[in-house]
DNA sequence: CTGAAAGCGCTTACAG
DNA sequence: CTGAAAGCGCTTACAG
């Protein structure tokens, strides 16, 4: 047995080199599994490395390698639980992949999100996945690659630019979820929650589009714009009842929406599925225990986020390749409140 | 102006030194905001800095200082809301604080836990905060301690040893939730969801004891288990209705299977707090829109992941200092229902 | 297979 | 205030 010394600081490379009675090289060499040694070896290596305690320091390593498995998250809402989904979804398959997160929430606030990229940055993450805050400028996108460091924008597309992007077919979607109350046989449905952007504009867009196959005009009034949180869903079901001929249904721009709709609903005595129709979007898994279980139209937040990460991946692997795009596919989820 | 030239390679301080025409020290001392650096000058090295794109490796700069501001926070269940909230309270203080998150979901599996920790550990992060998943065995405490990093135990407590740790006062929440039941005149108060463990220990034997405060014994009938989740409230709901003489309200062992509950009882009609009386636990957002809005007793997650954090800067300029320890005192929320 | 040497980008005494 | 030098813990040719 080699001796094990009792060491004050933490172990090294040279450590367990001097421990095992060869170089550096050869165990840094061993650490990595190179095939340049012969396994013999390698296992006294790997026995003395663990007996006196050695832990691999990967920055060290990642300083001379000009490498890092670092990988940037940046969430702009994690009170929605779709964006919890989606970082779920993106965390578990770096970690898959060896990588590991960085992983901040900007809260929409876009000064608190240029200050946390700046941080990965100087931090030296290899990737960096953004769910931009509202009323991030198209330009960050030009200035993150201007850093040399990739970049995938998520959910909320950042201009006309070239730049990987995963996210949804929104306007297929709420298409999908009108033409169903329309087909249900709903004339007053109200198009409820969110805020001009442009996720915003293709859900309604898709919300127009099939009123107007149903030759059909869509009345302003039934157009209820609120925060996408709970409570602004709550509020926009509130003034959408005020309005007449009253509304029978709602297509909701997000889950969460719906959700607060669900409340406020509930708060009124209206029986949802029955007196009144709902549909949510997103797919969110809190969806199918609402009360009650909500219709909506699923994007499955927690493959998009692996989407997402894969699309990471991919450039990673092949820097120069052509732009990546994931465009998840709505699915109609259909449950007891339409 | 100082010459611009094109660098292929990412600048470093030796770049800026010679562009600024002094040496790398100087720079080193300017980037650290040294006083020992005349304005003038270190005004002159920033600027150009700045204009040759410089970006200030923190990663080598902390492995010379052998120093980290890198936390790891090693999170159990996100589809919970729970710890969704204590997440982003733990990250927001410590982004406030100069310090990054890495971030890691266990789900719950003790294993996908271990290689995480060791991941963090091989990454030097500076401290760690961990909300165990079930299963846990205490001695990982001392495991992660021996590493010589600091670690701040959430939520789940891990056996008798000494460890910083953040949590509530479970049994007085589970108390003061029965009392309100009993004192409404419920007589048949069911015990809803969780399943053992020393959180579900905690808050089952404040519930018995707000029976016992009351003269009233428990019945074992009315204690449902189930998997913390939606789905499981949901399930354990539909057991606790077939139990004779009928319950006439339940306290939950947290929010999500509450919510759960209320979605089960919603979809036999039975109107929530008329009918049958719910009482949550955790006080996270989402209860304030739902349907009916749920009566819960709220140890505000966010503050408690804020003061997690807290414990955790704490401990790092304090290593020597007593254990810490944080206890959120409960608060009944009162609402719709019950 | 192994050892000596240089270097990743920074910081920190130390001497001027 | 500044410059030369050593060193954080690792990797990587290169010569043996």
């Amino acid at each position: 047995m080699a001796k094990i010394p009792a060491l004050q600081r933490p172990a090294t490379i040279l450590d367990v080199a001097e421990a095992a009675g060869v170089s550096k090289s050869t165990v840094s060499l061993v650490l990595q599994g190179s095939p340049l040694i012969r396994e013999e070896t390698a296992a006294k290596v790997r026995e003395v490395a663990a007996s006196i305690g050695y832990v691999y320091n990967r920055r060290a390593a990642q300083l001379r390698n000009q490498s890092s498995n670092v990988i940037g998250v940046v969430i702009n809402d994690l009170m929605n639980p779709f964006f919890t989904e989606v970082l779920v979804g993106i965390e578990r398959r770096l970690a898959q992949e060896g990588f590991i997160t960085f992983m901040a929430h900007t809260d929409e606030s876009v000064e608190l999100q240029s200050k946390v990229l700046h941080s990965m940055r100087e931090q030296n993450a290899a990737g960096i996945v953004l769910c931009p805050a509202l009323g991030t400028p198209a330009s960050l996108v030009k200035e993150v690659q201007a850093w040399g460091i990739p970049l995938i924008v998520m959910v909320r597309p950042l201009g006309k630019g070239s730049y990987d992007y995963a996210g949804s077919d929104n306007a297929s979607g709420t298409l999908m979820a009108t033409k169903h109350l329309l087909d249900a046989g709903h004339r007053r449905v109200g198009f409820l929650g969110g805020q001009s952007g442009p996720v915003y504009d293709d859900r309604l867009a898709g919300y127009r589009d099939a009123l107007r196959a149903h030759r059909m005009k869509t009345d302003p009034a039934l157009i209820c714009q609120s925060l996408p949180t709970r409570q602004g869903g709550y509020e926009a079901l509130q003034r959408l009842l005020d309005v007449k001929p009253m509304a029978t249904s709602a297509v909701c721009y997000n889950d969460i929406t719906a959700l607060g709709a669900l409340a406020a609903l509930g708060e009124r005595g209206v029986i949802v599925g029955r007196d009144f129709s709902i549909v949510g979007f997103d797919g969110v898994l809190d969806t199918a225990h609402s009360n009650p279980p909500l219709t909506t139209v699923d994007i499955r937040p927690g493959s998009l986020g692996e989407a997402a990460a894969g699309l990471m991946l991919e450039r990673l692997s092949h820097p120069g390749a052509a732009r990546l795009r994931y465009l998840a596919t709505p699915k109609l989820l259909l449950r007891a409140s339409a």
